[in-house]
DNA sequence: ATGATTATTTGATATAAGTCAAAAGTTTTA
DNA sequence: TAAAACTTTTGACTTATATCAAATAATCAT
């Protein structure tokens, strides 16, 4: 049961911050396409630069990166939301950060050439950048805050808050390396103890 | 013996991101005053709205927010870079940050209303705003890996690292909120036990 | 300068979370 | 559908950091 993606989730969040023209709407149109992952598929590798921005329309990708040989989840991103390696995307390097999906997951994606054109060409673009980017920087500032200053249990409980949306379908492992403490520690939180 | 504060170097900061047109100097000239504060003096108080954005020319502000009738520090900032409550000074609406000068500290300071109307009528304002942005965004990712992994020597030696030109004119106290743990553990860490 | 306030260090003890090891449960694949 | 490969849970023990309390040291205000 293959739902063929549209343009429309994508849109919206556009519209979000920004009004967009049917000019933009139609170069935009013509610089997207769809791309579906398989669950456990990689979407970035690590030794590759990030070139490529996707945008959800339907499951989970997870950022994370290899820290003594083992997966370390840095975050987890759903629906509407923008996923790439940030640093290796703005700067054109490499960075650390691995992209896989944690369950079948169809996007849309936007080249960084494509996207570089549309930022030259329409201000609102930058605009449409800077706020939705002021956003998510709410949202680190509140994680450090959690990070620091509350015991595992109530990391989880944010995480949970936070993710609401998601949390259940990520395997616990991944949970536990996102919030920074041992899978057994997480179990033991989750059994109640 | 106070200098005068000139322009250099917010220009000099612009035009790592942009080229400044001598109609946007002029503009910008006209809407950044500077403003100077004495060490230990609230710049923001968490009761208002963070409606002034302050670039530092000389000293150090800290951001920080009070939990259990305790200041935690949120983060440090020293020359050439921008502060405000970020989330307060975007939406208009309250947040939890206070901010002050760790030491006497010099600024120039520009209003909300004011940068607006410098993003409505000067695009690259926009992409100045998205580029610089994306620099303070690789910090905070990497400020959450420091906070999730490492013992609390490693988070300190990180901090040393991250705020090389200032970490030795911050407080301990304030030092060890901002790390997350207690001032005696980090006071032994500085002994060296 | 001098007492008062504030910041830092040191010591003794408690505790949350880590580690290692193995069992139980779940999902994948051939 | 059974075996293999993962993932999660449970148990026993260890350790890093917190907590509480008190002693120094540094800074501030009169």
């Amino acid at each position: 049961m293959n739902n063929i993606e549209t343009t429309e989730n994508i849109f919206a969040h556009f519209e979000k911050f920004i009004k967009l023209s049917e000019d933009l709407k139609s170069e935009l149109s013509k610089r997207i396409k769809p791309i579906v992952f398989q669950k456990g598929e990689l979407v970035l590798d690590a030794n590759n630069i990030s070139k490529k921005s996707y945008f959800i329309n339907k499951g989970i990708l997870r950022t994370y990166f290899i820290k003594d040989g083992k997966e370390i989840s840095e975050y987890f991103s759903g629906i509407n939301e923008w996923v790439n390696s940030p640093k290796s995307f703005m700067q054109r390097e490499k960075d650390i950060y691995y992209i896989d999906a944690i369950e079948n997951t169809e996007t849309f994606f936007i080249n960084v050439n494509d996207l570089v054109y549309l930022f030259d060409n329409f201000p609102e673009m930058e605009r449409y950048a800077r706020l939705s980017m002021g956003t998510v920087f709410g949202h680190f500032m509140e994680r450090i805050t959690s990070m620091r200053f509350t015991s595992a249990k109530e990391r989880y409980n944010h995480f949970q808050k936070n993710y609401s949306n998601i949390y259940h379908r990520i395997p616990l492992g991944m949970v536990a390396s996102y919030l920074g403490i041992t899978q057994e520690t997480l179990s033991r939180i989750r059994a109640g103890k």
